[in-house]
DNA sequence: GTCTATACTGTGATAGAC
DNA sequence: GTCTATCACAGTATAGAC
């Protein structure tokens, strides 16, 4: 593995677990057995290496959006994104726990931005203006509760189930929390 | 108001907002209009204010659950529990952003420690051990979920819907939610 | 109870030797 | 590509005047 991918993995690792603000170029430093001017040749600022560590997995969560404005949200479709989108969750956990621990602390990054952007995309593919009270909370509880309890399994450490198993179950307790939730015509209950 | 709760009310939010790490007593000093030091004066260390901040809100979560270990868990406590929780998570919106957001991170700090275990606790009133795994997630996505979107909420100043019609959707959610989550007796569907 | 001054450590970042 | 040395600054915390 080169320098440049050890820094990025390393830094990912302890901006998630420790956060980017509490995290020092000397801790990185440490952990990669080099001095904090080796970290910076890799990587011009601090601000340089979080983007590099969470960069990729923003631009894959839109890769997987972009389908989605080009088409009406049809059963089938959705079923599809909701696959994706925890497949998405399971393969990024940490960049994942780092957004959604850190990102509103770190809006002024611009890699952060982005990805808030995205979030706000999602919402507005799955829920018309007139979303009720009830239907907003269940898309919340949908894409924000399966993001929370994969980052806490990671960081409480708990026994993981097969991932087939928990992408699964994932997948059919966010069917059915997103069931009564319509984009485009409140036609169906 | 007090300077003590004046700076606490600073603590707490910028904590929330900015994260532990990143706030400096400089800030939350110039945030109060003191100095450092006068903040020094009013709390003995950093991790003192902390304690502070979110200490009664953690307290009031243990009193929240320790009803729940002297009975069995019927439905009416089931629900009557999962409106106080809501309660909790809505009055106590900064302290929960907290430990959601940086829990993790900080778990050395004897406050978010207490926290943690109180919320081990509430897992284990809800899940016997032989929770299957879509049982663990929909614990999982209920609650995390619950307190995820009312973050989230707070922190990106989407449009607040009335207290009364959140509380009672969250409430309908999670009841649904963890309806096939039994505590003991794992004879009902 | 608040301040200034200070001590000490750690921070992100740069310059330049090798 | 890695290092040491150094910079300017911010961090927490303490001492002591008022």
């Amino acid at each position: 593995m080169s320098s440049q991918e050890e820094l990025r993995s390393i830094a990912l690792d302890e901006f998630a677990r420790a956060g980017y603000g509490a995290t020092s170029l000397q801790r990185i430093a440490e952990l990669a057995g080099l001095s904090k001017s080796s970290v910076l040749y890799h990587y011009a600022s601090k601000e340089a290496l979080l983007e590099a560590a969470i960069g990729p997995a923003i631009d894959r969560l839109g890769a997987i959006l972009t389908p989605l404005a080009h088409a009406d949200l049809t059963p089938e479709r959705r079923l599809a994104f909701l696959g994706e989108f925890v497949d998405f969750l399971m393969q990024h956990r940490l960049e994942v726990h780092m957004f959604i621990n850190q990102g509103p602390s770190l809006v002024d990054v611009p890699v952060i931005d982005r990805a808030n952007h995205l979030v706000l995309r999602i919402a507005d593919y799955f829920m018309n203006n007139s979303a009720s009270t009830e239907e907003r909370m269940r898309f919340g509880i949908a894409l924000g509760g399966a993001a929370y309890t994969l980052c806490m399994i990671s960081t409480y450490e708990l026994e993981v189930p097969p991932a087939d198993e928990t992408r699964a179950a994932l997948v059919t307790i966010m069917s059915q929390l997103l069931a009564s939730v319509r984009p485009k015509s409140p036609s169906q209950e």
